[in-house]
DNA sequence: TGAACACTTGCACAGTTGTTCAACTATTAG
DNA sequence: CTAATAGTTGAACAACTGTGCAAGTGTTCA
């Protein structure tokens, strides 16, 4: 069976209205593939290392204990997606973190997966709540 | 061939050091769970959309044009990242945001997402500099 | 010039993920 | 009670993604 959209249920029924900058498709597409770079964890230790500080490729394929290639191909996924910098020095290749925004975004995200987590829900049935996230925050 | 890890670069060589607060194993793969979640253009806008205020399964259906089942599904994503909130209200079921630091994550990144490219590069070679970003992208 | 070092890239394979269908639970109306 | 509405969930399948290997490029140094 193949229900779509046909809402009985009318929008202004409930739904508020605060105020947001209205979002280009392309923009959300890649805001989707930034987060989708981040959503990698050996990827995101990567970038935390570099955050640090620059650091070559081999150097960091020793600190991470991986082959070079398979760094070289994290930070290739990085690149494309203007994470990190890249510069050349002597023999080496320098990485480093693009900018604060990426910095920012690694350190929001961080912060917020360091938050209590809501506990699992006890699937009670309640007086017309199902209270989930109690808001945990700010 | 499998080159691993005997740096002849020695780490002394470069790397600057900022301070950053240690990250944890399990604050890592959460950060990079939340950020796989946000990584789907559609779970993304779904986001974007319940940013702008509270609404039904329906109702982001219909605004989606997707099917119920689906849109479901999504929310079954976000809602084990804790990305969302969820409170019944009669026969309708009420998504919103979880709290403030998850727009803020939103936010950040259509931000980052929105500003200029780094320029495409001449594909030149310089007094030691490539350019950030020398290939294009998808 | 040639050898050594420092990466990068194409490819194949395995593991993961998003979507859909169908069946299920929960709430309300008659 | 039954029917209808609203939403969830499990399974299957196609599409995508990360890794490691082998072979490539580019730079330095003798």
């Amino acid at each position: 069976m193949r229900r779509t959209v046909d809402p009985t249920c009318k929008p202004e029924e409930h739904a508020g209205a605060r105020r947001w900058p209205d979002v280009t498709g392309t923009a959300l597409q890649r805001a989707s593939r930034i987060f989708r770079a981040l959503g990698d964890p050996p990827r995101l230790r990567l970038l935390v290392l570099l955050a640090k500080g620059e650091a070559c490729v081999t150097e960091v394929a020793a600190a991470e204990r991986e082959e070079i290639s398979t760094i070289s191909q994290r930070l290739r996924v990085l690149r494309s997606e203007s994470l990190v910098s890249r510069r050349r020095q002597g023999k080496h290749i320098l990485y480093g973190l693009a900018d604060q925004h990426v910095a920012d975004l690694i350190f929001n995200a961080l912060a917020h997966a360091s938050e209590p987590r809501p506990a699992p829900p006890p699937a009670h049935k309640e007086e017309g709540a199902i209270h989930v996230t109690p808001d945990s925050h700010r």
